[in-house]
DNA sequence: CGATTTCGTTGACAGCTGTCAATGATCCCT
DNA sequence: AGGGATCATTGACAGCTGTCAACGAAATCG
């Protein structure tokens, strides 16, 4: 019910409820330890929307009837300035929620950065549910806490001067998030390749920059040797530390990790 | 409790408790809505803790014991990256929050940017009164999407990139904050007066820049008649409209509403 | 009161980005 | 396959900021 993807026929209610849980909780969902009784009161209440890319699933200023639930592609959370200039503030991945809960109008809009299917649960009827599961309003917390450090990093990220250090730490937080993603993280023998999910005018806004500075930093990062321009959407990444250390905070645990994830997945291929 | 300042000799704990209570909720503190019996709770479990400028509270990178709220003065929320430089991610005034719940460390420092009061909560102590105080919890969730939403305007606010902007940008947002408290902005028949609290190299780590840029922009917006520089942290607003405007957001609810509240200051005071 | 240190300010210059303009590449639709 | 539209790229130039250096002001300390 969560998906408008064709399903087998004859698929009854029971078993479609059981296939939205599946999907809403899929990965590293922000809903991914709450109880599977609450699980299955979220899935009652799942409302499968589809957006094609562009599409807005919140506007700018308006509350909001509905909390979401990211199922696939990439949502991005955006403000327009009077002056007609816009700025991302955030990307929604697969897992990711959005909309906000108790308080009124969120200041920025929600739309589709690629084509994309949410869940959406009625707003009313997901407070009333918060108030009843606190394993949920457990997981809700966490969840928020989890987007303001990602927010306060991206800032961090946002304080490099030079357009070039900005994209690389964007393209490691990428891999960070793809890593453990069999079909987004692809190995070769002199590196691993990477899908900029998003277009170069996304990626300026999001950067703060524009179109032709982004466009300079991808080659001068090629020029650099850290990474291969396969195509305007595919990238070699060729050394993950360098690009890292472009980024002005080096060798974190987390790039650790991420090296960690990629060399296991390496030997795991053979 | 809750404070080291002088008491009157002979008050006793339970006038201690409530005089806490009050400090901790004070203004338009985040826990303001709670019931007055979670609010003795907190009040019981209050540390009272005095910063000198420049002390750390919670080390970057370290689990902290405790959960903390301000009852004077400022701190800053901060990280230090490998290369040597600091950016500042947020300030913290009268009445906000900081410290993680529950989760492990968090990954910025939190230092006195002024000398400061802050009450301390024993963060497991907390976590326990969380659980058994929904209101406590709710107010804690409302407070940490407010959180995430100023993180959000701040990086829009970044997204300006003549310094002069984000100057403009930081005081508006001093004014909204500080309007309808008496001591902090003092009117007079050109605009009116407030104190940046913090210094401009605080500021350049702020704003994600150099204390030169700082004093260049301060000039700047002195010489478009938008302020006048009193003082080093004394500055006069002759305009907030034009200030806003070069933000590139314009005149928003925001700035009404603060046109508004300064209207009816200027007229109850004569 | 004077010396020292810290802080804020100002100037000169190089480097990077924004803007404008033009070209090339790709996709989509017929 | 052709044509139009969108997207990515490249070049030239102006504007703003970072950096380095020097100066002035204010606070601190003896």
């Amino acid at each position: 019910m969560c998906s408008h993807e064709q399903r087998p026929q004859g698929a009854d209610m029971t078993s479609g409820v059981g296939q939205t849980s599946h999907r809403c909780h899929a990965g590293s969902s922000a809903l991914s330890d709450v109880k599977a009784e609450t699980r299955a009161a979220l899935a009652a209440m799942c409302r499968p929307r589809r957006l094609g890319a562009g599409q807005t699933a919140i506007h700018e200023g308006e509350t909001s009837d509905y909390v979401g639930c990211v199922l696939s592609g990439i949502l991005r959370l955006q403000k327009t300035l009077a002056d007609g200039r816009q700025h991302i503030v955030g990307l929604l991945f697969e897992g990711d929620m959005f909309g906000r809960v108790f308080d009124g109008a969120s200041d920025f809009s929600v739309e589709a950065a690629t084509d994309a299917e949410v869940c959406a649960f009625p707003r009313r009827r997901f407070e009333e549910l918060l108030s009843h599961a606190p394993d949920l309003d457990r997981a809700l917390l966490m969840n928020i806490l989890t987007e303001l450090d990602r927010a306060r990093d991206w800032m961090v990220l946002l304080s490099n001067r030079k357009i070039s250090s900005r994209l690389a730490g964007f393209l490691v937080l990428l891999c960070s998030r793809f890593a453990s993603v069999d079909r987004l993280v692809e190995l070769r023998p002199d590196g691993f390749e990477i899908r900029v999910p998003i277009s170069r005018t996304d990626l300026a806004h999001l950067l703060g920059t524009r179109t032709e500075s982004i466009s300079r930093a991808f080659h001068w990062l090629e020029d650099e040797g850290d990474i291969e321009i396969l195509g305007p959407d595919r990238v070699l990444v060729r050394d993950v530390s360098a690009l890292a250390s472009r980024t002005g905070d080096g060798e974190t645990d987390a790039i650790a990790s991420l090296k960690a994830v990629l060399a296991s997945r390496r030997q795991a291929s053979g």
